[in-house]
DNA sequence: CGGTTGTTTGAGGACGTTCAAGTACTGTGG
DNA sequence: CCACAGTACTTGAACGTCCTCAAACAACCG
């Protein structure tokens, strides 16, 4: 592992809450590895052998039908470990993970992790609130998907994305929209109307530079609760 | 604790894994509660003060949105912890509790659940496994959702809870189709629609009361995957 | 600069919801 | 055990949301 992946590992939660030594006896045969977008990394149904660890760039995990149709579950960014579940489980992946842009991955070998997991207390307590953390997004996503409509979701998703609770925002959005809304359970084409839609609530947009006028207002617009604090 | 919850208690797989000695700890001051079909446990937004264990009976995990319309995301039954992600990160319920049918309910102080998981390894390794158990369930769920219809919901949803893989098989269903179209987000109109289509496949239903003709294919009429192998 | 990919717009249709009415359960008290 | 009330479930008709298909347009990359 070379000194700058070191210093990406070593900036991620849960590594500094295992220290030094830890990590050493973690890494110790983990490989990185440079992956231009668009590559699949493994696919839904395949035997884990690898934990995942994004260094750099973004990695989607997505499903498709047997009629083509694919979908987004989650988006993970710099210092993200995913995938987990199947990997302490010893069961096949859910999910397919695709590079959304060029990306550094740094692959630690199953065996390791959770020989880890059973030999390091910290390890295994912070995985717990990682996977907690984890647990609250989907259940999000899940409230979402049953209970708002495309347009709400967008809104919520906006909303999300920024910190500002009122006044005016501009925010630019990172992945591409046709990634966007297949996160949020929708066709892209869908996306562009709720755009449209939003738009007699102060958001305007152009591509993926948004402003959105009136924070509070959207707020109320798409009940959005931030069970949080 | 009567010996009956006891027993109850031990049941459990998770403590199963942490032992006599570390049990009588995390439930020192936990009390047991009888609570009547429909008794709110808590509501979305509350804090947190105690983890829930289901003794007996069945609770439903779910949301309601700002204009009355609700859902259900999950169903704990017997042995079951749940909505530890609250409690352990010390964060306001996403969902509110309800109890589906007459049950039993344990509750353990969150202070000392915490504790427990600071202190013993065995506990916050078995709880790894379990979070990741459920993060597996929610996966599938938000699959389900972006990626199947409602017809496909409930054909997937009926070959879930049953063993077999070909041939005949007789099922009731232990909730009520309210419930479960909640649970598989339609409304309960739609739950009926859909079991009437599902006739053509070979599905009959009276009620609750399920009878499936050809196993086999309704698997492949839902592109049911079971990726638990 | 041309090709590829990404985004928007329009028309038509499918799926699921809503609202409303009717039927079948389930449990309770007489 | 039956009658009745309340709840659960089904069915029908109309509507709305979102998807599909198709085409135009814009942005990006070699």
């Amino acid at each position: 592992m070379d000194s700058d992946d070191r210093k990406l590992l070593e900036a991620t939660e849960l590594f500094a809450a295992l220290g030094e030594e830890a990590i050493n006896r973690l890494t110790l045969n983990a490989v990185a590895q440079t992956v231009p977008k668009g590559t699949v990394l493994f696919l839904q149904g395949d035997r884990p052998e690898f934990v995942h660890l994004v260094l750099s760039g973004r990695v989607s995990l997505g499903a498709e039908d047997a009629h083509g149709h694919s979908t987004i579950v989650e988006i993970f960014r710099e210092g993200q470990l995913f995938i987990l579940a199947a990997a302490i489980l010893r069961k096949p992946y859910l999910m397919t993970a695709r590079a959304l842009v060029d990306s550094r991955v740094m692959m630690i070998p199953t065996d390791r992790f959770n020989a880890m997991l059973d030999a390091e207390p910290r390890f295994s307590r912070a995985l717990v609130d990682v996977l907690a953390e984890h647990w609250r997004l989907l259940v999000r996503q899940i409230k979402d998907l049953k209970l708002r409509s495309a347009g709400e979701r967008l809104g919520a998703y906006l909303l999300m994305k920024i910190d500002a609770r009122s006044g005016t925002a501009v925010l630019r959005l990172d992945e591409e929209l046709n990634v966007i809304a297949a996160r949020l359970g929708m066709t892209p084409e869908s996306l562009s109307r709720a755009f449209g839609n939003l738009r007699a609530h102060g958001v305007r947009s152009q591509g993926r530079q948004v402003t959105i006028e009136d924070v509070a207002k959207l707020r109320a617009q798409v009940s959005f609760d931030d069970l949080d604090g």
